[in-house]
DNA sequence: TTGCATTATTGAACGATGTTTATTTGATTT
DNA sequence: AAATCAAATAAACATCGTTCAATAATGCAA
């Protein structure tokens, strides 16, 4: 039976144009401006075909949140090569800070928006696959630091937290215009010195 | 002329009483449900009138943003008799954490939020008074630890902000509610412990 | 091929939102 | 008492996410 297969092709098919149709807007004017309706235009179907594919808004954009949890992923597994720990942890932070940086909207809606964390909590999830993965991904890394003598007499959890959470705040207080308000005398570069900052404490065994 | 100051007064009052209901309902449901409307109606005066006391939304989340910086500066003030300055980033920073646990609606208002932000970009607003009191209030400090040997080679800016965004990080993942997601095998006073971790490092001479 | 059943899609509606406007109310001054 | 002025209102506008009855398009059996 070809017939059952294609209709769930053609399912999948507008399912897929709805999701590109809501990256491209969302990726251009952020979440608060894509809404259903520019969404149905974009596309060229009615509003509430989306009701159809999706159950609601937090959907589409959990959808979106993965995405950038894979592409997160691909881009701090890339230092996976560098042997000493401590250098790889350093290298994965900055991986870390240059995706926030060229991806500011996606970021937000990984690691600050309500819609898809609302979404999870609507579908019972029980686990968040995403952060998940960067967690692991940062904690077996602190794991051999310690057999090496750093983050002495503190759990790799919470170590992890600890760099995960200032990695998250450098960015976030940027990508929130916070940092572009506060009084500097020097602006340059203003990320990356204080990673070098946190990098040269991260040194201490 | 006492009618033109009655007047005045008068002016003055319902202003305060906006701002005394957008408070208590902001306080009470956040950001996104508190409506004009709902400010309004708790005053009992038509929407319409809020507009002749402020200039949008915006402008009484400002205030309201306002506020909370008196209150967490307050707060960080309170460690100003620790003698050594790395005693007393460290008091600060449990009360900053304390603090944003504690009021995480309005902080979220301070430091994620777009609407007092937007507000200050609108009103060409030259300085963060709020947010400056607490960088220079931690940079302060910072420059005492830098003269006792910390942070060697680091600048007071760069240390300053990397360790304001670290505090950050560590409670805004915990109020966009991403810390409950991640799979922890020890769950019970994580963001403590991870700032213990942090200040193991800190102490790095 | 025709008729029926099923599915896909629509368009209008609902109750919200922030904001603007002309109009009315009410108090003060002449 | 009449004129003036500010305060307050009610209604409207353009949005938003979402729902639902009605319609269009399709697949299947006769």
């Amino acid at each position: 039976m070809g017939v059952a297969e294609r209709k769930i092709r053609e399912k999948e098919r507008l399912r897929t144009l709805i999701l590109d149709s809501a990256r491209t807007l969302f990726f251009r004017y952020g979440y608060e401006k894509t809404s259903i309706r520019n969404i149905a235009d974009n596309i060229e179907y009615s509003p509430g075909i989306i009701y159809h594919y999706f159950r609601d808004k937090n959907e589409i954009f959990h959808a979106l949140h993965n995405e950038g949890f894979i592409n997160l992923k691909a881009e701090m597994e890339s230092p996976a090569a560098i042997a000493d720990p401590m250098g790889r942890m350093k290298a994965m932070g900055k991986k870390y800070i240059q995706f926030a940086l060229d991806n500011p909207i996606v970021y937000e809606l990984m690691f600050t928006l309500e819609a898809p964390v609302e979404h999870m909590i609507q579908d019972k999830a029980q686990t968040w696959t995403g952060g998940d993965a960067i967690f692991e991904l940062l904690k077996k890394c602190v794991r051999e630091c310690i057999m090496m003598g750093y983050f002495r007499g503190q759990t790799a959890e919470a170590t992890t937290y600890m760099i995960l959470a200032t990695l998250h705040g450098l960015v976030s207080l940027k990508i929130s215009k916070r940092s572009n308000l506060i009084n500097l005398n020097e602006k340059e570069n203003l990320i990356m010195n204080s990673f070098m900052a946190f990098s040269y404490m991260l040194d201490r065994q």
